[in-house]
DNA sequence: TTTATGTTTCAGAAAATACTGAAACTACCG
DNA sequence: CGGTAGTTTCAGTATTTTCTGAAACATAAA
């Protein structure tokens, strides 16, 4: 029934197998994860169907989280022509992934914390002192942390991968 | 039965509560995110029954959470004399909290994955061409990038506040 | 001791999240 | 058209995670 994989294959299997739990810990669906995974040692793109026979889920779980990871711009729908289904192809190259997850979490997570920090300053602006002047500086400390770090990000996003490895290179001296 | 706050205790109720949404999109459980808020905004030290009383929990929930809270280092355990409670501080410093979540997080998240991709190369690492080379050097790839990512991090974790700023700085232009 | 105060644990309940399988839908093809 | 190949949706189910409340535990004071 199981037919006998070459060695790469098992070290792909349990490749998988674990960035799906690691995953869980980052705060990522397990099945996402796994096909995040699944794609990026992939050779060649792959169809619904060899995803869901190769993780043992079901068409909709399979489709869900393909789209999810289109919409995470993790991996992309290839067509072949003459032939009417969808393959995806996770890219590859790392830093391309970092920048992709970059502005993903920056859009999804940061930036509406901020929003939330800017609010809450906002309306304690006039405090005078005592605790609601503190708590006024506490959002406005974590904002403009955020916010900086949000610059940075911008800035490193928008760089060639050999401009920030020299970049960081010079910090670690 | 409820007594009117303050307007800036309004706005600490909002930034509790959206604080906790936030932290289930980052993976981490809503009442913990909101207790850290809670803490994070507090003129004093708080002692469980109070949290519990503020969010609403029960007693269960609020220790795992503080417990929790005090493994990851952003909240620490204050004694008073001449009493027995135990009661709870959050650090306010934004690069301070920013350096305890960074190193928890590389513990927790990175090393266990570079532990990983270390294996899958090394069990690939005979590989001598096509897709079972690809994989090895998928493998190395991800492994470098984040070591890497490690490394930079350790150095800015090592930093004073002001000296990361001033490289930072230099960056944005 | 015994009582009072506070902490910790954990079984069961509740809530949130993820998954399945099948039906509905879409679009090409003969 | 009607048939075929593929995609999408979603109600119901299963699993995982979180929470409660009460009992067990610890320790200081009377």
């Amino acid at each position: 029934m199981s037919k006998e994989l070459p060695e790469w294959e098992k070290a792909r299997e349990e490749f998988v197998i674990q960035w799906g739990s690691l995953g869980t810990q980052w705060g990522i669906n397990r099945t996402m994860a796994q096909i995040h995974a699944l794609l990026m040692t992939a050779p060649e793109p792959m169809c619904t169907d060899e995803v869901m026979e190769r993780l043992e889920i079901s068409r909709g779980n399979a489709h869900t989280n393909l789209k999810d990871l289109v919409s995470w711009n993790l991996i992309r729908i290839i067509t072949k022509k003459g032939d009417r289904k969808e393959y995806f192809e996770a890219e590859k190259d790392v830093w391309k992934i970092f920048i992709t997850i970059s502005k993903e979490r920056k859009r999804r997570e940061i930036e509406p914390a901020i929003h939330l920090l800017r609010d809450c300053a906002a309306r304690t602006k006039d405090e005078a002192a005592g605790p609601g002047k503190d708590f006024h500086q506490q959002m406005q400390d974590l904002d403009e942390f955020l916010s900086f770090g949000v610059k940075v990000a911008d800035t490193v996003i928008s760089m060639k991968h050999a401009s920030a490895l020299q970049w960081a290179m010079r910090l670690l001296g």
